[in-house]
RNA sequence: GCCCUCAUCGUCCAGCGGCCUAGGACAUCGGCCUUUCACGCCGGUGACCGGGGUUCGAAUCCCCGUGAGGGCGCCA
């Protein structure tokens, strides 16, 4: 059985590269019928907080990587916390049997230079801890060589010299990271260590852990890291990094797991949905090299998923979206609220000219808000253009006199009609007419913009602005 | 400094000794479509890091440089 894990540690926000190993993980975990495990690693008192673990495992939840055991939901290896294994005593007594076993000694540390050590011994060194000196457990480095093989990189050999013997257990009695992720993965029965190459140069030391032990250690492969523009690695300077950056931004959760799949993954088909990856996801495709985050490419795939789902789900996404991140947005809130057939259909047609959720808010609001506003270069434009006045009135006469507009063929003829009745060219009427409509010259399709309207509205909003218009003189 | 990893268009991927005058996608540029912007379609620019080998033949194999990234914490 396959049983792979997450170990964050809730340091920060979940980083785009943390996900990217956790998706992986998963499609592993799925793809074989195994078991996909999240562990809390905070053994670092000082930088941990419960905090980003609530917005951690949030962002886990968004992003749709499901687990099978964890610290919210239990399972039969937890507790899924390392501070809370910590409590068990598990680290100190593992540790305590590589010192009986003289593979690990106490170490008692120089208070004026922690790295120098001043003493090495077996035994608790009693009389140097009632004095207050800061006592570790260090892993002793045996002669020799380690080797292992790595899922991606291939045999892998270091010679331990390289090595200085390694603090397993702190002066505050919590375990290191090198030595609780050992413990952990054995105790956890971990089979296979997906992670990323910043831990490869640790895999040796955890590897001669393993052996001190006598443990089988697990499979291993580290996957390259993802970088910014500059080749360094991709943090805030670059833009955002959190997931949470892109879901306030108006990713879709597909989109941005499409996108991290697809990066440094080679696929026939670049949209598409994670999950149905699980059918055919292997570790080989996984490229050997480090990447660089392009959000331009981002965008198209959000653009793509935009597009592709149903406009019902399109709008509970939208809606939802806009509880979270933009809840100044009331008006808006509550058209979507109240007149979903309406708001439906704006969104079919707004949803053809943007890539993000932010774009689609800045493209739906004017069809939404009767008080639109209307942007700088639209009254320029009305108060450059001496016709101006005569194409909304005569557009008006003309609308009044139809039926209903519901035909965008019939729309175009009214509409064709009022350009050649004011003697304005099409292009000329069309974008005054527009921007009248909705405040902007770049908004959906003018006839489907009217379609979706409605003839009143359409009147109404004319009206609108050729009242507001005689001040722009 | 020592150790490890990586190296094809600006970016991601394809290529795994001859099919490569190196292919696809994003970006970019030009055109078409057209009521704006986009979508869509068509086309262009654009890369095998350098040097040595091996071989009849190398982007593909080997070595050496160089560059980039990682590690060398009582961080994870």
């Amino acid at each position: 059985m396959v049983r792979v894990r997450f170990a964050p540690s809730p340091t920060g926000y979940l980083h785009v590269g943390g996900v990217r190993t956790a998706l992986f993980n998963w499609l592993f975990a799925r793809r074989m019928g195994g078991k996909f495990i999240l562990r809390i690693e905070d053994t670092d008192l000082e930088r941990s907080s419960k905090e980003f673990e609530v917005l951690i495992l949030e962002s886990l939840k968004w992003c749709g990587l499901d687990w099978d055991e964890g610290p919210d939901i239990g399972g039969d290896f937890g507790p899924y916390r390392q501070s809370e294994r910590k409590e068990t005593g598990i680290y100190q007594n593992y540790a305590q049997k590589l010192v009986e076993a003289k593979k690990a000694y106490f170490a008692v540390h120089d208070p004026e230079d922690s790295k120098k050590v001043i003493k090495k011994a077996f035994e608790w060194p009693q009389e140097y801890f009632k004095k207050g000196y800061d006592i570790t457990i260090k892993f002793k480095i045996e002669e020799g060589e380690t080797r292992f093989n790595d899922l991606l990189k291939g045999k892998m050999t270091f010679k331990n010299d390289v090595f200085d013997d390694i603090v397993i257990i702190k002066s505050n009695g919590f375990p290191t990271y090198n030595f609780a992720v050992v413990v952990d993965d054995h105790l956890m029965k971990i089979t296979h260590v997906i992670r990323g190459e910043d831990h490869l140069s640790n895999t040796p030391k955890q590897i001669m852990i393993y052996q001190a032990f006598e443990w089988n250690p697990p499979e291993f492969m580290h996957i390259p890291l993802i970088l910014g523009k500059d080749r360094s690695p991709l943090s805030k300077r670059h833009g955002g990094t959190s997931v949470n950056y892109f879901r306030e931004q108006g990713y879709l959760n597909k989109a941005l797991m499409n996108y991290l799949a697809l990066l440094g993954w080679s696929v026939e088909e670049e949209i598409f949905d994670y999950k149905e990856k699980v059918e055919t996801f292997t570790l080989n495709s996984i490229s050997n090299k480090s990447v660089i985050f392009d959000y331009q490419k981002l965008e198209w795939i959000n653009g793509k998923h935009l597009r592709n789902i149903d406009t019902i789900e399109l709008y509970s996404i939208f809606y939802d979206w806009l509880k979270t991140f933009k809840k100044e947005e009331i008006e808006v809130i509550r058209e979507l609220d109240i007149n979903k057939s309406y708001a439906l259909k704006v969104l079919k047609i707004c949803r053809e000219k943007v890539n993000t959720l932010a774009q689609l808010l800045e493209m739906i609001k004017p069809f939404l808000v009767d008080e639109y506003e209307y942007e700088g270069k639209y009254i320029e434009k009305f108060k450059s253009d001496g016709q101006a006045a005569k194409v909304l009135e005569e557009s008006i006469k003309i609308f009044e006199k139809a039926r209903e507009l519901d035909n965008t063929d019939e729309i175009r003829k009214l509409l064709e009609n009022v350009s050649n009745n004011v003697e304005v060219k099409r292009k000329r009427a069309f974008q005054i007419v527009r921007g009248a409509l909705l405040g902007k010259l770049i908004t959906p399709g003018l006839f489907e913009s009217i379609q979706v309207l409605g003839k009143s509205r359409t009147l109404q909003r004319l009206k609108r602005t050729l009242e507001i218009g005689r001040n722009w003189k």
